[in-house]
DNA sequence: CGAGACGTTGCACAATATGCAACGGCCATT
DNA sequence: AATGGCCGTTGCATATTGTGCAACGTCTCG
């Protein structure tokens, strides 16, 4: 491990509690000001420090711009479809991802119980945004203001007598979903058909993707479907980890004592 | 400058546009395979970089818990108060700085006018929402549906005729604040009292708060107080350049405004 | 006006990063 | 099933590169 570089990073986490003279770096770093003035410098070339009128040292905004950058670089579909086939692959049963976009919820990917080469099939087509979990799921993370504003946009048809009936029934719902992390929907669009979904948290620690596994009663019972809830949503958290780039089987030794665990909201079972 | 860490933050723009090889690495850091191993190793046990399923490295997940505590540790009003005191210096008006917080826009700031003519406004205390110009800037950059949601929810006391009457008047109002890139309320809330405004951008690109300059018309006419909009929205353009902690050769994206990118002064030298 | 604190510079030394070459696993091709 | 090529990984000798030191400059406070 480079120890120039090692030292230089960990300039980054000190600096993100809060602004920090050069001889405060030195000296929690265990370097000569010299030195720590010289990692500074390179860090402030590539934007990643700032520095402040009274010459204290700043992130800076660089690091935002990466990480916006890496966000919507994010190949949602692309990281959580090996765990949606493998899912699959355990139930047998179809399995759906969505995400919300300007006041809709749209397939994203989804893998077919039978038919795995016709599984694009209805990929890109709004949901039931009423009734399907993963609509739910979605709409349950928006900021209070809009979700009101968007629940109460909506029609409300009535698939089936167990459709949600009307706004305050499903912002009721999307209280109690936001609450327990998971959503389902049992027989609320098509009569024989239950779904349980979860949630997928991005690096951010909101909600970016929901998934949900359906299947017919005919197959299965709704009892027998949620029984997969605790597989489903460790799947789901799963690829939120992966979404997130949280280490996975590697743990070196001689990382600086700091390095705690992510401070995203949520996921921290 | 160190030449190591300089490589090894030359890695993080190059994830940022998506998963790279090892061998992409290196070829275009242009050094051996093993240097950009080690380097990304390195990184790698920083959080910042992860590694996929493919061997393939992306941006980590410490990256966005860097920059979300980093923004968490903002200390907006001690950034900005420098600033807003030499504005009350050239003018000689009251200063104010505001932000948006759960539905209520409150003053954190305020620098009184050096005449003796003094608004009634105090620091914590919610600001009328309706019509002074800093509300108009925070609640513009919501997004849509929660704009309208708050909107509606309001109540909108007629202070004077030039007050706001409704939310459809308010919605409008916001398109145009929106738009403009500024806001003013010229006697909506006192007959007498002008206020031009400005948003402070923070390093994520939203408005994180906003900023106005109030006079009495007996000390200057509407007329002369939005002659000063230039120099506001300079210091608001300032303010919002040190919050995000401006970086030498990355090319932000600018707001949607047609404001011309800020003129970065000589290098800090 | 002087003392102290803090950031900055140039330099000599050796510690540290570098490139090389060889190894090993994996996949696709024959 | 065998083989060649691709890519990541390792150990090591070399000298490039980073390091600590001491001195200087500047600013603030007593």
């Amino acid at each position: 491990m480079s120890q120039t570089v090692d030292r230089a990073l960990s300039i980054l986490p000190l600096l993100a509690e809060g602004p920090a003279s050069l001889e405060q770096v030195a000296t929690r770093l265990d370097v000569h000001k010299s030195t720590a003035l010289r990692l500074l410098r390179t860090l402030h070339d590539h934007g990643l420090v700032y520095r402040q009128q009274d010459q204290r040292y700043r992130l800076g905004a660089r690091l935002f711009a990466l990480a916006q950058q890496a966000v919507e670089a994010l190949d949602i579909r692309g990281i959580a479809h090996p765990h949606l086939a493998a899912l699959n692959e355990r139930t047998g049963h179809t399995v759906h991802l969505a995400v919300y976009e300007q006041g809709e919820v749209v397939y994203i990917d989804k893998v077919e119980s039978r038919y795995p080469v016709r599984m694009y099939s209805r990929i890109g087509r709004p949901v039931a945004i009423t009734v399907a979990a993963v609509a739910k799921l979605l709409l349950a993370d928006l900021p209070e203001p809009e979700r009101r504003a968007v629940a109460e946009g909506l029609d409300y048809p009535r698939y089936t007598p167990r459709s949600t009936p009307d706004a305050a029934a499903f912002l009721a719902e999307l209280a109690r979903v936001r609450d327990q992390g998971w959503a389902c929907d049992l027989g609320g669009h098509e009569e024989s058909i239950n779904c349980v979904g979860a949630p997928l948290h991005g690096p951010d620690g909101r909600v970016c993707a929901a998934m949900s596994v359906s299947a017919p009663n005919v197959v299965v019972t709704a009892e027998e479907l949620l029984r997969l809830r605790p597989l489903i949503l460790r799947t789901a958290e799963a690829i939120g980890a992966e979404l997130s780039g949280v280490a996975g089987p590697s743990s070196r030794a001689a990382a600086p004592a700091a390095a705690s665990p992510s401070v995203t909201k949520g996921a921290t079972r």
